[in-house]
DNA sequence: ATAACTATGTAACTTTTGATACTGTACTTT
DNA sequence: AAAGTACAGTATCAAAAGTTACATAGTTAT
């Protein structure tokens, strides 16, 4: 464990914190869809995301769910840690996009580094500052832009995510994480194919140029 | 000073650090109307409130705004607290609600507290949760729900922060601040007094029930 | 091979929101 | 009192998004 700690946080944690990291820590593998915290969960470990990807949700009231930003590598899940330390249900549902793997932190240890290693207040205001802004830009796509937009917004997204041109998913999954409906997503696809900005595919998208 | 800290943070803070505030700490009044904070401005201090209220908002990359949220005594704005860690531009602008007072502190100080007092970090993560959450809130507003909700809500939230049931705005203000047209929100409200939910006078809003 | 299922394409229609334009009314200024 | 201005009401039209319904093309199971 530690050298997975030591690779991924080498340059962000001092030796002595990936030291107490390993030491009280557990590892979790996940695969694709696994759903890692739901809405309503109390949340006693805080993750750190080693490898892979995750998406995080937000429910409707009644029925539906918009996609609210993708997590890597690196981070760490900002909305559960506000549970962590506040104690309450977690608002958000998070769902594996790719398989990978996580280190989880009993809550009761991120109290007392806060008070004695510089580096993981760093990285845990830095956590919270990267959501802020991750959230400000989910603000803006829902207030500023059209759905075209956020849908290409997506496409980019989640090609990023993957590391790959060819988006593997349906129109069906999209509309859930946009919040609207199928077919206005086959819509909008179908007019950026004719704008030639991508390729339609059966249950795939290539993004073109 | 140190009285005014006493009576708006003395449950919060220790006594040892409201003095260590009130000893670097600038007193500042503002009218309703102030901009306290604009796009793009480099911040330099953090505000705590001190009485009266805030409204933060989002700007559109070509003219137009949103509102995210109010802020009221004894919250600061975590936003800005972003950026003074971060050493970023402002995303946000603040603007008076009410006239008021802030306490304003310099930002390396915010640093060196962290670490010395525990009763500091409990309250910038309470921030920062209660900030995330204002946020989750918009974006429900945003996604999930029709423009007569979100704004009833306004009113709703704009009537608890005034501590009354008479709201006196224009309906241009509140289209600026819900990111609609005037003749929307004309056309909204009309139908809010049709349903005896609220009554129309000039420039004010009387809620009803 | 055929049935059943999944994913997509598309037409037709409704609802919501936005845009433009014009009206009247209350308040302010001179 | 007249003129000017800010605020609100409303009609008409257009665009964006949501809804329903149905057709068709791949995929999978039997």
């Amino acid at each position: 464990m530690k050298e997975l700690l030591q690779q991924t946080y080498g340059f962000v944690f001092e030796e002595k914190l990936i030291e107490e990291i390993a030491a009280v820590s557990l590892l979790r593998d996940f695969n694709e869809g696994d759903i890692l915290i739901d809405f309503g969960d109390y949340i006693k470990k805080m993750p750190l995301l080693i490898e892979g990807a995750i998406k995080i949700l937000r429910e409707d009231f009644d029925e539906g769910e918009l996609l609210l930003y993708f997590i890597e590598k690196g981070d760490t899940c900002a909305m559960t840690m506000a549970c962590c330390m506040g104690e309450t249900k977690s608002e958000i549902r998070a769902v594996a996009e790719t398989k990978g793997m996580v280190i989880m932190i009993p809550v009761y240890k991120m109290e007392e580094w806060l008070g004695k290693y510089k580096s993981w207040r760093n990285y845990v205001f830095n956590s919270y500052n990267n959501r802020l802004k991750e959230m400000l830009n989910a603000i803006d796509n829902l207030a500023f832009m059209n759905m075209d937009e956020r849908l290409m917004n997506y496409l980019n997204d989640k090609s990023n995510i993957n590391h790959s041109k060819e988006i593997h998913t349906t129109h069906q999954e999209i509309a859930y994480d946009l919040h609207t409906s199928r077919v206005v997503v086959s819509r909008l696809l179908k007019a950026l194919e004719n704008d030639g900005r991508i390729k339609l595919h059966r249950a795939s998208i290539e993004l073109l140029n």
